[in-house]
DNA sequence: CGACTTGCCGAAACCGGTTTCGGATCTCAC
DNA sequence: GTGAGATCCGAAACCGGTTTCGGCAAGTCG
């Protein structure tokens, strides 16, 4: 057992172990301890074990900063918020952070986060930080059509990894929640409640996500043996503001859908209060069903049925895909997605009888 | 005019402007163009403003892990989130991070941000990213009594700055709003209102916090000639559920409160569930007041007056007072403060007429 | 049995900075 | 005119790693 494990305070910096500790301990050289901690195939099989078994009995790592002075890298993260963004993925951020956090922790790397007001802040603060090396790669959360973020990575090539899908896959991973089959779902859910005339709000139709739950829903009518109703579909929803003006609208028509399917949670809130406001009771004279799983959903009245997201897990994926694409993993095996948990709660309900 | 500002892309690690070129395109040596940056006194007045001018000629700047091989300081900040916080300061999270990314981006730091589920855990994160170099120095928000985080970081003498105040101030610094002046500033809007007996629930009493605002709460309640009555004050409620409960037994009592103070918004909005229950419309036959400013105050019904705090400020302080704190200002000059900003809206009223 | 690979490691240069040390020049008093 | 300081900068070592190059020993082949 190593004995300071105790002093492992700021002095730390001073008795850090360093590759000359392990050179000196293994009678190697610094070279050899190098190459035998980087898997050089150069080095016997035989020395690589008993680097590595020493290195871990001292506890030796190497400093990411000394290495990163040679090889450009820092074994760290980038993300890079922007800023109006930021209302809408306020509700994930902490456990999205968190699981960025784990993924990289897990793999020893780091995480650096920057902020940018507008959107040429926004590419100007990617290039420092890959000008500083203060990232080796980044992850670009809510992936939009046409992305300025992936333009500007892969033309300096530069590893990323998308929080949502991307049309053109060419050297880009990603990973994402099939939203279109929650969509999809959530129509057979309330077709086999009765309902036939089923309204759409959808979400920000820059996002890429909004063409793809939009198809589920589509998807979704057509495989219940539904007609699919333009007047009923809407789009460009994210806040509950916005959720609710879209609902009036559709609430207001002359034969007004028994049930809407929301692409984003925050549209459902704002349906509720369209449907309050027209003396309707959330699922018994309409339902609603959300999409993101937040917590004010949890906590509406009635609680909303919805499909949940776990951000955590998201963070931590994105994190893990995004470090096997630094190191140089195949793209092709690189993509992942998951579902989203159907959360049954009081939303809907069946479908009202018809009385024209 | 520089041409190749547009060849910024990755091949930019391999030009980008060193020492070495500084020292040449000056005809002086690494060390002197070294020493005249961090401006030692053994370089003439005139050789610093020639490297500097060079410098932001050619805008060079040092790589910042290439110092800390040597220096062991790497310009960056670390944040370290404990993930059973998260409920409570999801809403201020994005603003937060952006201030701190622009406070440190202002100076050319960086923000390192980890993720810890445990406390345990959070101390050994704290641990390894000191001796990895991957933080100079640490923001400490929701800063709370007997601090571990900053025993830690005292005895391992590692520059910190608290969001929030502590008792003991030996060479710490901190940022805060002043929370008691809101509550006390609260009881007097209440009290030209007409309101006299006003109940007080608090916030998490492990938090700073709590103690002061409750002290500006009595206060403000002295200030305005009303006695403070013990059973109209809880303790202990962060989250709506928690504020509801707390409310509940306030308007139970056989002299209910005509107003509540909260100390916390989301405590304030589980207060107005609690008014509902009871048919009490709020902001006629009780009032209710909130602190911290969250989005969803706004589109409460009514509208919730509260004390917004400017999370994005108070980030962007934080990031400058470790900074110069790091770089070895005085602690006694390090310590801010800022006012919350008083938002009017729907949720008091004059106070109803007794009908005992 | 000698030449040619091959496997394995050490020596030394290098990365982009910082820091110690010492030496050249200049000033000034005596 | 000279010795003592003071001023200012260069030379070189150093930080903790990586990488290139070359050399030695063992194995292979004709």
């Amino acid at each position: 057992m190593d004995k300071n494990l105790g002093t492992i305070a700021a002095g730390d910096r001073r008795n850090r172990v360093t590759i000359s500790d392990m050179a000196d301990a293994l009678g190697l050289t610094k070279s050899t301890v190098s190459r035998a901690m980087n898997g050089y195939s150069d080095i016997s099989e035989a020395t690589q074990l008993r680097v590595r078994r020493m290195a871990d009995k001292l506890s030796y790592q190497p400093l990411s900063h000394a290495q990163a002075i040679k090889t450009g890298r820092t074994r760290s993260l980038g993300l890079v918020l922007k800023l109006s963004d930021h209302d809408a993925q306020r509700p994930f951020l902490a456990e999205f952070l968190a699981g960025l956090s784990a993924g990289a922790h897990a793999e020893g790397w780091t995480l650096t986060v920057a902020a940018s007001d507008s959107e040429a802040d926004m590419i100007q603060t990617f290039r420092t930080l890959l000008r500083d090396g203060k990232a080796d790669g980044f992850i670009l959360p809510r992936a939009i059509c046409d992305d300025p973020r992936v333009r500007l990575l892969r033309e300096a090539d530069v590893p990323f990894v998308l929080f949502g899908r991307q049309d053109d896959d060419t050297d880009c991973v990603w990973f994402d929640i099939l939203g279109e089959d929650a969509m999809r779902d959530a129509v057979a859910h309330l077709a086999a409640l009765g309902h036939k005339r089923i309204g759409y709000i959808n979400g920000g139709t820059q996002y890429a996500y909004a063409t793809l739950r939009k198809a589920g829903f589509v998807q979704g009518m057509r495989d219940a043996g539904l007609g699919v109703d333009p007047d009923l579909m809407i789009e460009g929803a994210v806040t509950s503001i916005e959720g609710a003006q879209a609902a009036r609208t559709l609430l207001d028509r002359k034969t007004p859908p028994t049930a809407i399917v929301c692409a984003v949670d925050f549209a459902a809130l704002g349906a509720y209060q369209a449907a309050t406001e027209r003396g309707l009771v959330v699922g018994r004279d309409v339902s609603v069903m959300g999409y993101d799983g937040i917590p004010e959903g949890a906590h509406a009245d009635p609680p909303l049925t919805t499909y949940a997201v776990d951000n955590r897990v998201a963070g931590e994926r994105l994190s893990n895909i995004l470090i096997r694409r630094i190191r140089g993993e195949d793209p092709d095996t690189l993509r992942e997605t998951a579902l989203a948990r159907f959360v049954d709660r009081g939303s809907t309900g069946p479908a009202p009888t018809e009385q024209t």
